[in-house]
DNA sequence: AGGTGTTTTCCTGTTT
DNA sequence: AAAACAGGAAAACACC
């Protein structure tokens, strides 16, 4: 019964999670209530939470095509939003369709419901960008689950351009959401950090803080780096990582990993 | 209902 | 001595 461990892990939380106006998880929920005025930062929360909601994978969707502001993005259309995101088109759609209503209607987002009760197997759209809104900049999305807000239900009656099925069980793999991190620096208060950007080497700073938060995804409460890190190991056959020698809470992606480079997607 | 893939849990031993 | 690393084994889980 050690209490060195409690400390270091509530050093840990403290100093990655801070101020008010977050969620436990340190997540931001944009306080304008009128999606028009938007920054795109807040564009871009509003993405992470519809994704997070109905637990689509990040990378399902390029993100690159949401770089745009509130009023941009109200202003696309239906099938601006198929074209930008596939079939998860439809769902932000109806979402900031809602939005824009309760918006006006004064409501809160925060009291709005939402029942996820979707099919999605993956969408990954493959289509043409509007020109106009194709900007590569933000990559991913940010770790852990969400007290949800907002969003309409939504029937399904999908039309999927193109069905491709990947495994991707509910949300994302650790290696992904460990990625998603690493991608975030906004999201990523010292969590992790790149080593070597360009070729996947990676380090944990606070790793029960991260560990902490993967069980907070995963609803497991009792997720230790020590558990954390025998997943990861499993990772090396795989080729999704691979060995670091010698150095403590070094990783680097293999070949297997996707959507971690620069250039890349 | 069974099979698969991934993660979790636990453990023993080694390394830093 | 404490924290990480290594993996084996098995259970748990989510999907299909």
């Amino acid at each position: 019964m050690s209490l060195t461990s409690t400390t270091t892990l509530d050093s840990q939380l403290t100093a990655t999670w801070g101020p008010a106006n977050t969620y436990p998880d340190g997540r931001l929920w944009p306080q304008e209530s009128q999606p028009q005025f938007w920054s795109k930062y807040q564009v871009w929360e509003w993405l992470q939470q519809v994704m997070d909601m109905h637990q689509i994978d990040a990378s399902s969707i390029p993100f690159q095509n949401f770089d745009i502001d509130g009023h941009q993005l109200c202003s696309l259309s239906y099938q601006d939003f198929i074209r930008a995101a596939g079939s998860v088109g439809q769902i932000l759609f109806h979402s900031i369709s809602e939005l824009k209503w309760s918006g006006q209607c004064h409501v809160e987002i925060g009291q709005l419901e939402i029942k996820p009760e979707i099919d999605f197997s993956c969408p990954f759209p493959e289509v043409s960008y509007p020109p106009e809104i194709y900007d590569p900049l933000i990559h991913s999305l940010a770790p852990a689950v969400s007290p949800t807000p907002s969003s309409p239900d939504i029937k399904r009656s999908y039309s999927r351009p193109h069905q491709v099925k990947k495994h991707n069980p509910r949300g994302t793999h650790l290696w992904e959401f460990i990625r998603d991190i690493l991608l975030n620096p906004e999201r990523n208060p010292g969590l992790i950090k790149w080593e070597d950007r360009t070729e996947g080497v990676f380090r944990f700073l606070k790793s029960e803080a991260v560990a902490q938060l993967w069980g907070k995804k995963k609803n497991n409460s009792s997720m230790t780096y020590e558990k954390l890190s025998r997943a990861m190991r499993y990772y090396y056959k795989r080729g999704i990582l691979e060995r670091v020698d010698g150095r403590r809470l070094v990783y680097k992606f293999g070949k297997n990993a996707r959507g971690w480079r620069e250039s890349e997607k």
